[in-house]
RNA sequence: GCGCCUGUAGCUCAGCUGGAUAGAGCAACAGCCUUCUAAGCUGUGGGCCAGAGGUUCGAAUCCUCUCAGGCGCGCCA
């Protein structure tokens, strides 16, 4: 609908220009917005404002000649007036809004669904927590964010790929190991110093005790391999409880999304990281001092030069980053995405650097952030000191307030903006609580389409409904909602902003309860129960689709 | 000290990439159940968009500075 008028539009200016009315000698890109007022129409657009102000013209003087030269072959257009400093404003034939209702009959499911993003491939790395410990409520946060935006890029015809760095080598699954190996002796009625920054969560004990389970209570503590045990032990029990945790979370990783830096970086006969850094040197880009190897990341925007091979002759986390970052786009996206915590926005720059010095765009390089969240229970905020192990995990908030709370309120803000979690509200079974109103619409309409088919009427087809039937403005308010879903996707995708889908949901629903409250869908009338039947059914399924791309149920019944 | 994020109604937050008289949900107040789910609905009040300049036809939105809060500034990972 939206394509349809900004066409029209387009070709009015154009008809302008050629007639040597305007100039426009840069065509402006036509921005059609739904005006914030009723009766300013249902779409506006600036173009003649922009234009004056390029020419030097009144807007008011621009909007005529435009408005003039507009022919609309559809007749789409009811009418279009030109108000305030130069909008104009379009107001939609009645008729063609209806066109909404055969639409959602006609996609069902992919109703929403766009091909914005056709032939364009995307990766988006998203949760990457080390696997040293269970995921936390952090975590989640990225996890939802970054499975929701997903579903919401695949939806708008993009081809996307998933994918879950795994930081498996290097001193942290060490320590993590070594501290199992230190409460496996421990367990043993063995009294030794802890290892120095070693994790204290009681998970490593559990882990050490499975340990014992499998290989015993006598192995060689001191043996090079049974250290090395100790950790992949203990790596491999924490990948499969964050898999687990993700999957009760609605997030699935395919088995070639797990990106594991040591199998695929660190391979020890083709070394990829040595190979990032070769291109890094062959690009001059590269220096020693003080018997370490460096990156002039300063040269690309950054505030220090960066260390890739310390004196120790380690690399640095940053070199996998390089490397990691290479193989991104070596593989060929147009778009590279990374679902970062705030606490890593110290890194953009010298991720940039990356793509800069080896020659690419680092315009394809999209980082979302997500803000820390707070807990609150009975408005207080539940302490965290992580330090001490006392973190609250993905699995309790699962396991308290369940999957389809925890995702849509982790979805209810901005990404970059704080977010306070309120574990009595999820959990609510009220109206306050957004995620039941809106499943609650869902679950709502599900029981008139029940109670409909017990009255003999079933949902009917678009052409068996009288649409002159659906004439309060409270019905053609609902269709006008339910035309604007496809859009709402759209700006999700291109923003990268999923809460938007959240805010839209919850102002369907906000306005579909009133109508229900108001008008009784199943009467003796036939006509009015079908037209009204179909339309609550158009309803359910855009909260249906809506609910879908964020992973959260749409129930029958609550 | 430098950098990033945030500052909008009593509270929690939107504000569609610069548009018209700034919105929603809670909370408060006043009402509404013989009904397809009252697990709901209707109405009212509530604002110096942190502050000050600037850019222009037009600013909550962009720029500069100030204030307040959060985070980050390792040859850590």
């Amino acid at each position: 609908m939206k394509d349809i008028i900004i066409a029209i539009i387009k070709d009015a200016i154009s008809a302008c220009k050629d007639k040597g009315l305007l100039t426009v000698a840069e065509f402006p890109s036509i921005i059609l917005e739904k005006p914030k007022r009723e009766g300013f129409g249902d779409f506006a657009t600036n173009a003649a404002m922009l234009i004056a102000s390029k020419e030097g013209k009144q807007p008011r003087k621009v909007a005529e000649l435009i408005v003039k030269e507009i022919s609309d072959k559809t007749g789409i257009i009811k009418k279009l007036d030109i108000a305030g400093p130069g909008f104009i404003n379009i107001l939609i034939d009645k008729n063609c809004w209806e066109r909404v209702l055969k639409d959602i009959e006609t996609a069902g499911n992919k109703y929403g669904h766009t091909d914005i993003g056709k032939d364009r491939k995307v990766l988006i790395e998203f949760v990457s927590a080390n696997p040293t410990g269970p995921l936390h409520i952090g975590h989640a946060r990225g996890a939802a964010v970054g499975d929701t935006l997903a579903n919401i890029l695949k939806a708008s015809g993009y081809d996307v790929t998933k994918e879950y760095y795994i930081n498996d080598r290097g001193v942290q699954v060490y320590t993590l190991g070594n501290s199992v190996r230190f409460r496996y002796l421990e367990l043993h009625g063995k009294e030794v110093e802890p290892p120095q920054d070693y994790y204290k969560g009681e998970y490593v004990k559990d882990i050490a005790r499975d340990f014992a389970a499998k290989y015993g209570s006598n192995v060689d503590v001191e043996s090079t391999e049974v250290i090395i045990s100790f950790v992949d032990f203990a790596k491999d029990a924490l990948l499969a409880q964050i898999q687990k945790d993700l999957e009760d979370f609605g997030v699935k990783f395919d088995k070639d999304e797990w990106f594991s830096e040591k199998e695929k970086l660190y391979d020890a006969s083709s070394m990829p990281v040595l190979q990032a850094l070769d291109k890094l040197e062959e690009k001059g880009v590269t220096f020693l001092e003080d018997d370490a190897m460096w990156f002039r990341t300063m040269d690309f925007g950054d505030d220090k030069n960066r260390v890739l091979i310390k004196k120790d002759r380690e690399f640095t986390y940053f070199a996998s980053d390089v490397a990691y970052h290479l193989n991104k786009i070596e593989r060929g996206f147009d778009t590279i995405i990374n679902v970062w915590g705030a606490d890593h926005h110290g890194y953009e720059a010298r991720i940039r650097a990356i793509f800069k010095a080896l020659g690419y765009d680092d315009k394809m390089l999209k980082i979302v952030f997500i803000q820390l969240v707070t807990l609150l229970r009975n408005g207080a905020p539940v302490p965290m000191g992580k330090r001490e192990g006392e973190f609250v995990t993905l699995r309790q908030v699962i396991d308290e307030v369940g999957k389809d709370a925890c995702r849509f309120f982790f979805l209810m803000r901005k990404s970059d903006a704080h977010l306070d979690f309120d574990l009595e509200l999820a959990k609510k079974q009220a109206p306050e609580n957004p995620v039941f109103y809106v499943q609650y619409a869902h679950a709502r309409i599900s029981s008139i389409i029940k109670h409909a088919k017990e009255n003999g009427i079933s949902i009917p087809a678009y052409e068996e409904i009288d649409l002159s039937l659906l004439n309060q403005d409270e019905e053609l308010a609902i269709i006008k909602t339910l035309a604007s879903f496809p859009d709402i996707i759209k700006g999700c995708a291109t923003s990268l902003e999923p809460h938007r889908l959240t805010f839209y949901l919850q102002e369907l629903a906000g306005i579909f309860h009133p109508y229900y409250n108001k008008n009784r869908v199943v009467t003796d009338n036939i006509e009015l129960s079908k037209a009204r039947l179909f339309l609550c059914n158009a309803v359910k399924i855009v909260i249906k689709n809506g609910l879908a791309l964020l992973n959260v149920s749409a129930p029958e019944e609550m």
